[in-house]
DNA sequence: CGGAACATTGACCCATGTCAAGTGTCGTGG
DNA sequence: CCACGACACTTGACATGGGTCAATGTTCCG
């Protein structure tokens, strides 16, 4: 399949393959959040473009009710602010201790007006996070509950498995409420579900926010319709 | 407000202050297709970017179990096939005549390599596609299904207004079915949901899809937590 | 005129939301 | 070391919005 963005697994734009983006970065300040702090939010100036060195942080929305939705979240090596002009459109927030990699915007136009290759390379990335996005979409518009919360954890699984890590056993750095708001759920469905999923005997929860994955294949047509990776 | 887009207003990228491109685009060659005709469908391989003349195309993708989710409808202006890469990743399929520009993607990434800004341009034209595919996103996961129809509603009537045409009453291309599709509800629902606006007195049917906003401020207090364009 | 495609309406039901109670788990302070 | 509160999570009972199925209406076009 074509398709190369799966479900959360580039809500951020992923640096990888961005050449001298990498070079540019390493020199970077770093700064430091702890967890539930803002990077930024809502209406800030855009100042910065952010790439995560450790942690995780979460990207909603908010309506003026109060719903939430979560966007997306960015791991090690994810992009944060691009897309936006001007003012942030959401609000960013660390879920743990999380180190960035802080990158004025000025430097990023100065490269995009000296280097031809770079600003395409920016609309490459961008077009990666499109394509997640409209994944979570597909998910969040047309899926059942429990559909929804295991393609959640199918994504988390294979994300891990890119980065080197163990993909049949993790821990959520979000909590249930992140992953509702992200799905389109409540946290007492997506509780129910987890529990659903446990009693099935597909997943176990060794503790709340940490889950081994037991029967991926059963976990992988129960996520019915899913756009796979190649 | 800062939102630069809205529901449904740029669900593809509009070409409006893209320089060059305008030039570019009005030596293109000409296509027609009929109604229901592909433009593209997931899996060809990409080798054109194109831009609605007149007309209107659905975007959208396909479960294997049959389940849509569109993504957006292109209005002339706006732009098709950008963001990815190799392949397309969803089909274009028209929903009424349609006129197309077409743009050889050869011709885009040379113009991209010569002209340091226009990648960049891309870039930020790709940004506002995102932002209103979350803003879509906003509307699907989080709200009730009259305030997902109003939004739509509404979203159109901007658009209309934007392209100096009538805000309160206009012609929906799209069958309800699309309509269902994009906001993720069933044919019925959004059926029953534009009778209940008709019998509140809040819009008129002349014909099934012929919409006229009779009562605007009591509609966008119904598409609540609407993040309002500026 | 007949049929196809689209839209509307009704009856019913179920998945998920809502509300409420109860159960960890963790960190702080006595 | 224990008590306490804060917070996250789980579980249950119940309500309901919207899905499903089925029938009917409407429009359009051959």
């Amino acid at each position: 399949m074509q398709t190369m963005s799966h479900l959360a697994s580039q809500t951020a734009v992923n640096t990888r393959a961005m050449g001298g983006f990498e070079r540019t970065l390493a020199q970077a300040s770093l700064r430091r959040v702890e967890a539930k702090e803002f990077v930024f939010a809502e209406g800030d100036p855009i100042t910065h473009v952010f790439r995560v060195e450790t942690g995780a942080v979460a990207l909603y929305k908010i309506l003026v009710d109060g719903r939430r939705q979560v966007v997306g979240f960015a791991y090690p090596g994810d992009l944060l602010g691009l897309g936006a002009h001007g003012q942030h459109v959401m609000n960013a927030q660390a879920i743990k201790p999380t180190r960035l990699r802080c990158l004025a915007m000025a430097t990023l136009t100065q490269s995009a007006a000296k280097d031809p290759t770079f600003g395409f390379k920016l609309y490459e990335a961008l077009g990666r996070e499109l394509a997640a996005t409209r994944d979570l979409m597909l998910t969040t518009g047309q899926r059942s509950a429990t559909e929804r919360v295991v393609s959640f954890l199918l994504a988390f699984s294979h994300r891990s498995q890119r980065n080197g890590q163990n993909p049949t056993e993790f821990e959520l750095p979000m909590t249930r409420a992140d992953i509702g708001d992200f799905l389109g759920l409540t946290i007492e469905t997506v509780s129910r579900t987890f529990t659903k999923l446990k009693t099935l005997g597909l997943i176990e929860l060794p503790q709340s926010n940490r889950v081994k994955l037991v029967d991926i294949d059963e976990l992988e047509s129960l996520a019915s319709g899913e756009d796979q990776e190649c």
